[in-house]
DNA sequence: CTTATCTAGTTCTATATAGAACCTAAGGAG
DNA sequence: CTCCTTAGGTTCTATATAGAACTAGATAAG
């Protein structure tokens, strides 16, 4: 942590620099979410520049949703509250109960041999394996939603290790805290499909009604792909809301 | 434009008033989209500032995506290019055109009684008068989008002066141009429906068949609506993707 | 033990200043 | 006329500094 501690690419600010060498810190999992970074003050008295530089550079990452300030309290990892946000989105059409998480029931659990297409998605070598988890979401014991999920093999085994009943409707927290995974954002693709298949059986749905289907790919703070999973719930039940500017 | 022509709750701090005025002028129309704004050491000699402060008033202005800020040239009001962004999310499954703006050819408009749901959501009162448009958007002469367009009376009588004809495929940059109403963010909400009536006629497609409906609210840079739209498709023929964070 | 006050540490606001990087337009050289 | 240089204006980067606003913990008073 000397003055020249911010080499790459010399040309660009300084500001930007230090804004890269911590979020490569974050990234690489040296500092946590909900962990306290040091003052401005003593960030700058380290990398030897000025307050404001490093004032700039923690703005910036703020900015990103990386960071997050509190006045009197210090410079804190921001920790993804994520799982939530697919209801965000995706809300059933029952105007009783806003942003529930339905309860969920892992079906099936186990190692494959990963679609090239899914392979290709989670930048995998083609012909890998992989976990896949079939999953029901559920709302007062009717099925809402199918889901098919896959995982990389590398960094997930730990989860192979729990208990399929330990296992509650959030995924994202148990990638963090038991394989250090942490998604951060992801992207969505949504198409309307007909019902067939294990999806029809599985949702009670008779063959040819419309569904829903969303497929997501959620990736790391490096943006690296994570997690692939496609959702199919009956076309009537669901609405898709979003803000655009 | 003397020290204190930034009043406006005199706790807030000053970077935060004379953001606030500047968002407030651009909001008014006293300045247009393309104007350029006093540079930031004019502006802090007017309002008797330093000129930190007014960079900082300016970032967040970029930042909320009104200006824009070129180095060697200065300070602008963004465009905001906004009709392209129905089809960055919403597009046509057709992997031939990237992007491409359909066709579009207006059926019908006229004055008519708005229906209650539309009144609410432009915020007029109930049992007033609103124009109505019928549009089809086509690709290489199919119909693909049945679009029911709402707009309140009173901003757009200019529009009503305009050939049917005249009307190009981009209605934003009218409503721009011909009647001072600046679209700056929408919210969007997509459902699945039977396709029925009217719509399906004009989209040739048998009654019965899933149709993706996406209403949408489009405001202005105050918040306040400006027009209000259905549009439906036939399902097979879309997807719409978007990026979460 | 409870409550109030003080203190050190933190972010936030605001000022002042200097030079670098970049753009535009005017003027001069060929 | 064309091309190059120059000058002035603009944003961007970086430094330095001072006090306000806020927080958490230690200390003192009751």
């Amino acid at each position: 942590m000397s003055i020249d501690a911010l080499q790459g690419d010399q040309r660009l600010p300084l500001y930007q620099r230090l804004a890269d060498v911590l979020r490569q810190e974050i990234i690489r999992g040296e500092r946590r979410p909900g962990d306290r970074l040091p003052s401005e003050n003593v960030l700058a008295r380290d990398y030897g520049i000025a307050p404001g530089t490093t004032r700039k550079a923690l703005a910036e990452l703020v900015h990103d949703g990386i960071l997050e300030r509190l006045q009197g309290r210090g410079t804190f990892v921001r920790r993804p509250s994520f799982d939530r946000s697919l209801f965000r989105f995706f809300r059933l059409r029952t105007k009783a109960g806003n942003d529930i998480i339905p309860d969920s029931q892992i079906r099936s659990r186990s190692i494959r041999r990963m679609p090239s297409e899914v392979a290709q998605k989670l930048q995998q070598p083609a012909g890998c394996d992989g976990i896949r988890m079939i999953r029901i979401r559920m709302l007062e014991d009717v099925a809402l939603l199918h889901e098919e999920i896959w995982l990389p093999l590398a960094p997930f085994t730990a989860f192979l290790e729990l208990g399929i009943d330990e296992v509650g409707p959030l995924l994202y927290p148990i990638y963090d805290t038991q394989c250090g995974q942490i998604v951060a954002r992801a992207d969505e693709l949504l198409t309307v499909e007909q019902a067939k298949g294990q999806p029809a059986r599985l949702l009670h749905i008779g063959a040819g009604a419309p569904l829903v289907c969303i497929e997501r790919l959620a990736c790391g703070l490096d943006g690296m792909p994570i997690e692939w999973r496609r959702s199919r719930g009956a076309a009537e039940h669901f609405q898709y809301q979003i803000e655009i500017r």
